[in-house]
DNA sequence: AATTTTCGTACAATCGTTTGTACGCGTATT
DNA sequence: AATACGCGTACAAACGATTGTACGAAAATT
């Protein structure tokens, strides 16, 4: 039944007018009659027009399409940012496609090259952890096609004319830990992560530097490398029990590997906050979830996202002033829940 | 220094030969010699050409891309969802792009323009609970366009000729509530969703039935209706509380929902599950942090992916006889956790 | 009334690939 | 030796929209 798909050209045809009339009619363009503007309409209604934007994206060399490079959409936190960037960039008339990479540097990689052959207009990308080598990332820059990172930001890659939009994963750190000082702690361990991820060495800068300007020694044996997802918490809960003395507060550089060690803890016996304090980072939706409600660190996901489509958008205005790649760092915000506080709130 | 992005016709001018010919070449074509073929390669290499698959798309009349329309992507089930779609499609050469609707029909509907103007080669979708309208889906199918539902269905999308694949939400009912039955629970609250979304239609009747075969009379007063999210919950679990006589078990269509009354219930002193057992929907990925974990129905994401993906696959194959839309329907698994458990284990 | 402007539309090239058909050449068939 | 066949490549027309330029007619200027 579906004859053909009608084109601006069947509409032409019809009216007895020219292609060129067609187009310029649905654009609004001033040089076309305002009656003959009406007519095209109707007619495209009546044969149940469709634009094909791939023509268009053909011809004009833009397909207003972005595409979004994240490891995992089932994070809250990506969740968030993918819903800020399509705010803004929606009402600029651009489309999203996303594209998980799983975490993994090879998907990451076809994903990049499926992207570039798709014409998109920019990407936007948080790189997988494991992603060493980042030549693909640098081929999209060569290709001429606006960059911008967000949440992961890696050495290699200042130097290439991108924008960028972080938190202060440092100051989250230390919002965090200085939290568990005030609270009491003294013996505070640390999850960390793989250190060639830099938001994981930041925050153990962070982590660092808190118990430093509050005169509290750092041990290294209190702090330990793992991929932070939630098994790997678990361990991490067991081996901390098998410790000589046990900490009175952990700081995870993640949310997952919080919960995780929770869960072991609270299987011991341990209870928290009071002889473990727990303080996470990404305030994930399950965080207020558990019980105790773990405090953590919120990210601004939704925020990021707005930044970072700003940022893409700058990039491709016309005014060439804006079009230095900004970075922007966003303030962490401490969510505090109960799994801190070992000083009860007097009611 | 971008002087030109570089196309076949480049590499055929350096060769000496026609566009048609490196055309050929790089699709490794027979009649095209061997020798020839690696020349291409070789230019294509020097040269670093990258194929323009919107031209490749206009000329096929066929993008290679298909659209997945979901409400919100940091659902754990609809994540896992497009990772099951994924890995299937990606081996026949299929992208993904994934469309969020937030629930509301009229992204939803802006959402399916531009897919179809992108000309999507198909689309899946599961759609917003609070569409009511369904003329924009079968846009979709008048345009000739693949059309795939997963998890909701509707009985007026029935008609046409789409693909779909849902869990047994009867079923999954029905062993929950038996479930919590079996566990010597006679009062059975139950937390409902919007009727004319199928899904929670037949989750009712699931409810229903089972208790029928029990002989345990239906007491509307026990059926409460929401929208099942977080908030919703909350809201029931003070309901319950001012109810006369208190359940003694809860089956609600949806995690969140659990969840919600769970946290307001704890709060109040009643005991999970010695006061009241609870029983969600879904098996996101908090259920198993939530204390006490919380009994619930997997929906088998990923596995709906797979098939969904697949009968969008047969719908465009070669053979004709594949082309019949499928109905697929999956048995949901129920998963118990210690939220429904009055018999206690014996150890 | 002659000339310049403005207006509305037509013409034609273009974006980068794909693909049906034609064609010349060398080898095989009889 | 004449015809037939394969093989490898060229030619040219698509796909559907956009856009710079040209051009005729009407309106405005002098």
């Amino acid at each position: 039944m579906e004859s053909k798909k009608t084109t601006i050209h069947d509409i032409a045809n019809e009216l007895g007018v020219t292609a060129s009339t067609v187009s310029r009619a649905l654009q609004d363009h001033p040089r076309i009659s305002d009656s003959t503007k009406e007519e095209v309409l109707e007619m495209a209604e009546k044969l149940d027009y469709h634009p094909n934007s791939i023509a268009a994206a053909l011809r004009k060399g833009k397909s207003n399409i972005i595409g979004v490079i994240i490891p995992m959409a089932d994070r809250n936190f990506f969740a968030s940012v993918i819903r800020g960037v399509e705010e803004i960039v929606n009402k600029s008339g651009y489309r999203v496609i996303i594209s998980q990479s799983n975490d993994s540097p090879e998907r990451e990689k076809s994903n990049i090259k499926a992207l570039l052959e798709s014409q998109v207009d920019g990407i936007l990308a948080s790189y997988a952890k494991k992603t060493t080598d980042f030549d693909h990332y640098k081929e999209i820059a060569r290709q001429g096609v606006p960059l911008i990172l967000f949440d992961r930001l890696h050495e290699s890659l200042e130097s290439l004319e991108v924008g960028s939009v972080v938190i202060d994963d440092y100051l989250g750190a230390y919002k965090a830990t200085e939290h568990l000082i005030e609270q009491g702690c003294r013996r505070i361990a640390h999850f960390s992560g793989p250190q060639h991820v830099s938001i994981y060495k930041e925050r153990r800068r962070g982590y660092e530097e808190a118990l430093n300007r509050h005169n509290i020694p750092i041990d290294e044996r209190l702090i330990v490398e793992s991929n932070l997802k939630l098994e790997a918490g678990r361990r991490l809960g067991e081996e901390l029990l098998t410790w000589n003395q046990l900490p009175d507060a952990v700081f995870s550089s993640s949310d997952y590997g919080a919960v995780g060690a929770m869960e072991i803890l609270k299987e011991r016996g341990i209870k928290i906050p009071d002889d473990i304090a727990m303080v996470g980072f990404s305030n994930e939706s399950f965080t207020s979830f558990v019980d105790p409600g773990l405090t953590t660190i919120d990210q601004h996901g939704e925020k990021m996202g707005h930044f970072a489509a700003q940022l893409f958008l700058d990039q491709v205005s016309e005014d060439k002033d804006a079009r230095t790649p900004g970075k922007t760092v966003l303030n962490p915000q401490l969510i505090v829940r109960e799994s801190s506080l070992k000083k009860k709130v007097s009611a």
